[in-house]
DNA sequence: ACAAAAGTGTTAAAATTACACCCATGG
DNA sequence: CCATGGGTGTAATTTTAACACTTTTGT
């Protein structure tokens, strides 16, 4: 009953922070030990086994750059049958969320100006990038892991900015506001200016 | 090079016809003739081989209905562990449209009425119901082959009827006048009430 | 004439966008 | 006082939704 064997699957991970201080996002990218493309720089990825779900697949990809994520989801599944040199190679793409404070073995680079990469990837990020913009203030887990538990008004006009290029404090501040699970704490001095509103996740 | 393989990986097909005289759409299922659950109903589905695209195992799942589909696409990417008794199998879910003419070997059951499903068909079809109902009149070659290639208010009407639930046939109207690629032609009677006006694909 | 279906007009409500202006703090 | 960032106010625009009313056909 069990016929030809299927192609393998990757599981590939868009591996996200935010650098608050430097007002940027970072993608996660590793240089590959091994062939193929050994070297050269690639999103952490791995085959997925039998008897594991995407979730702990990317959970091991994760693992390459010693980092473990705080909120992941699911993206699009590729299928360009060249992707891969070793033969055809399905790659689930999925996101991640690390921690800007833990320390991990990653290469972050900027998520809008990445260097060439390994596969497809290059190609994975491009078609990916404008659904991560999508997730923000809308996928929670996705935005409260990248903003972290409290975060400032000014940090969320700069994630904001990051990831949607445009902003509008004004608006950002009301939508904020209606979001459910977040509420309004004491305003919190940070360098100049009049001090913003820390906000805080209620859930 | 190739360490344990991977899980096997299987395309689900939800297939989809319009009857415009019956003013719903149907879903194609057939009855699995082997083992697991033979004798059951299921979506249309096979296991992906070496060197195909979901494309391709897609076409060749809907020719187990003697199908050929007017267009498909590709909706969600399925990981429980334990929906195929066989052992762990992912489930790439896809969307199909079939013509309401050419006849085929599908059992045809009402979209939101179907049968009890094998594997886990009942919760696959659950969650990617919404997300074919937002493709309406929005991907617009799952909208041209679901209607055709001409159609008339009221079956503009019917569809989105059957899809969305609800529809004002004024708002609607003006919601076809505003689609590029949509072209309006003459009325033409068609029963009872005044004749409607034909839409064409102008592209 | 009447019922049925198509189409237009109109308005309300909500969401998106833009931008002017005032507030609070550090230097 | 001034620069810097935070926050409110206000209005234009667009989208979504709801519904009344007129038009055109078959019976």
């Amino acid at each position: 009953m069990s016929p030809t064997p299927a192609t393998h699957v990757s599981v590939d991970v868009l591996a996200l922070r935010f650098d608050a201080a430097a007002r940027t996002v970072e993608l996660a990218v590793h240089r590959r030990p091994l062939d193929p493309f050994a070297g050269e720089l690639a999103l952490p990825g791995v085959l997925l086994l039998a008897d594991e779900t995407i979730a702990q697949a990317g959970h091991r990809a994760l693992a390459k750059v010693d980092a473990t994520p705080l909120a992941t989801g699911q993206l699009l599944t590729f299928d360009e049958p060249n992707r891969d040199p070793r033969g055809p190679t399905l790659s689930i793409a999925t996101w991640a969320v690390l921690s800007p404070q833990r320390p991990d073995g990653a290469t972050w680079v900027p998520l809008d100006a990445p260097p060439p990469l390994a596969f497809d990837h290059d190609a994975i990020l491009g078609t990916t990038r404008p659904l991560l913009a999508g997730l923000l203030w809308r996928d929670l887990p996705f935005t409260r892991a990248l903003v972290g538990e409290t975060f400032t008004a000014g940090d969320a006009v700069a994630l904001t900015q990051a990831l949607l290029g445009r902003v509008d404090r004004g608006n950002l501040n009301r939508e904020l506001a209606r979001i459910d699970g977040l509420e309004r704490g004491e305003a919190v001095a940070a360098g100049a200016g009049r001090p913003g509103r820390v906000w805080r996740w209620t859930d």
